[in-house]
DNA sequence: TTCTGATATTAGGCACTCCTAATATTATCT
DNA sequence: AGATAATATTAGGAGTGCCTAATATCAGAA
């Protein structure tokens, strides 16, 4: 029997299908969270297939099947990409705040360098439960950044984009702080590390080159350091470190 | 096409089929672990699937599977049970390690109690890395013993059973020393908790009564305390706790 | 507006791990 | 030994989450 046509922005019908929160959902609303940013935007299938590396009609049916869910944890409208709804943000942040936690766990009380901690964090956030999640955090005493200076979410809030700035699209000769590094590349952030380049820091841009790379100067300017775009792409600062 | 008959004790075909190990198969090496015993017994089909709560074919069905990766993880022949290789007992027994280190780590570093330990080291047994596990007994002291009296083996050996005798099989008046206790009932664990009949405690059987429960006496015996056989039955005791 | 390339969805399949029903084998009792 | 009960296996199917191939839709350029 052939499919009906149907409206091209029809919204997906929701048989109610029984709440499943396996790894992979919470990749898919992890991935939504973050492609979605500060302004909450439609998410295309497109990219959330190349944020966690799989094809788009794995990404579709995923979508499809999230959406139907009661609650339901995402919008969807065909060919009109994804947004969460608040039950799909609740989960994202929990995981983000997770993973947040568990890098500074990891990494304060576990003894893992800057570089490792990120892989163990990816795993094990799916799995830890709120009574993991709150003797850690009284461990921690209440932490507000992890080791790469990104915001740990309150417990039940819903997360805060900062208003951060790529140091490659930082004006030259301005001063700025680093308010967060990248956490994705361990061999970046050994690399950092040895640069003195952390979460804190004071630099300016000195300048940029043609061939990709370029000048900064830390604090007071002693010394220039040259960066890859590559590695200076890992590096985001802000004017003030509240926002 | 019919399927031709076979040699009922034939071994099973072994494709060479990639190695995958999935919390399933975890579970499934950790249960022949343990109803195999010290004496490394056959292990039934119906057994397996008693203790991982699942139907027999399922037990079947996995058993083929793990018998026919490279390396194989079980020796399996139909209708005669099966036994872990040595490659399934260094996972089984690294899950132990993991589980036990786990616990002591929950229970001595995160608060956590006596009881609540358990369940969460059984869901993050299967994710922590190696790295992780180093950790957690190298800040732990590399401990001998989990919070409920079991041994914690050394890593990447193949750990020991002790001999232990249950409480309810221990002679009358004759003092025993409690060497574990189980870590499965959470509201079992409180209540012995609060009779302090915990690993390290001398006590004897005073009497055996019909009812189902039993008398025990705590070291100078001050005072006689009336157990359930259902409690008595999570309490294992040894002469000596060197073995 | 119509064509065209980019993007998205449907269709159909596979591996995994579970299920029920039917069948086969083994063990036990008379 | 033969019947029966207990145990085990095969057959066939379902849900998840992935894949490729085919098709549909959308958005930008002529």
């Amino acid at each position: 029997m052939r499919r009906r046509a149907v409206l091209s922005s029809e919204l997906v019908a929701a048989k109610p299908v029984p709440l499943v929160i396996s790894e992979s959902v919470d990749d898919y609303l992890k991935a939504i969270l973050k492609l979605g940013g500060a302004e909450d935007s439609r998410v295309t299938t497109k990219a959330l297939a190349e944020k966690l590396g799989v094809r788009t009609p794995s990404v579709t049916g995923m979508l499809q099947k999230l959406a139907g869910q009661r609650p339901a944890m995402v919008l969807y409208e065909k060919h009109r990409g994804v947004r969460l709804t608040s039950a799909g943000k609740r989960r994202a942040w929990e995981l983000v705040r997770h993973h947040r936690l568990l890098e500074l766990f990891l990494h304060d009380i576990l003894k893992y360098s800057w570089d490792e901690v990120h892989e163990e964090a990816e795993r094990l956030e799916h799995f830890i439960s709120e009574r993991f999640e709150d003797r850690v955090a009284a461990i921690l005493g209440d932490p507000e950044f992890d080791p790469h200076g990104h915001l740990i979410p309150q417990k039940y809030a819903t997360g805060v984009f900062r208003h951060e700035v790529p140091l490659v699209d930082w004006p030259l000769r301005t001063p700025a702080i680093i308010s967060s590094v990248s956490d994705r590349n361990a061999v970046s952030l050994r690399e950092l590390e040895r640069l003195g380049l952390m979460p804190g820091v004071t630099l300016a841009v000195e300048k940029r080159n043609s061939t990709a790379s370029l000048s900064v100067c830390i604090a007071d300017c002693a010394h220039a350091i040259r960066l890859s775009n590559d590695l200076a792409s890992c590096i985001l600062v802000a004017v003030n470190l509240a926002s």
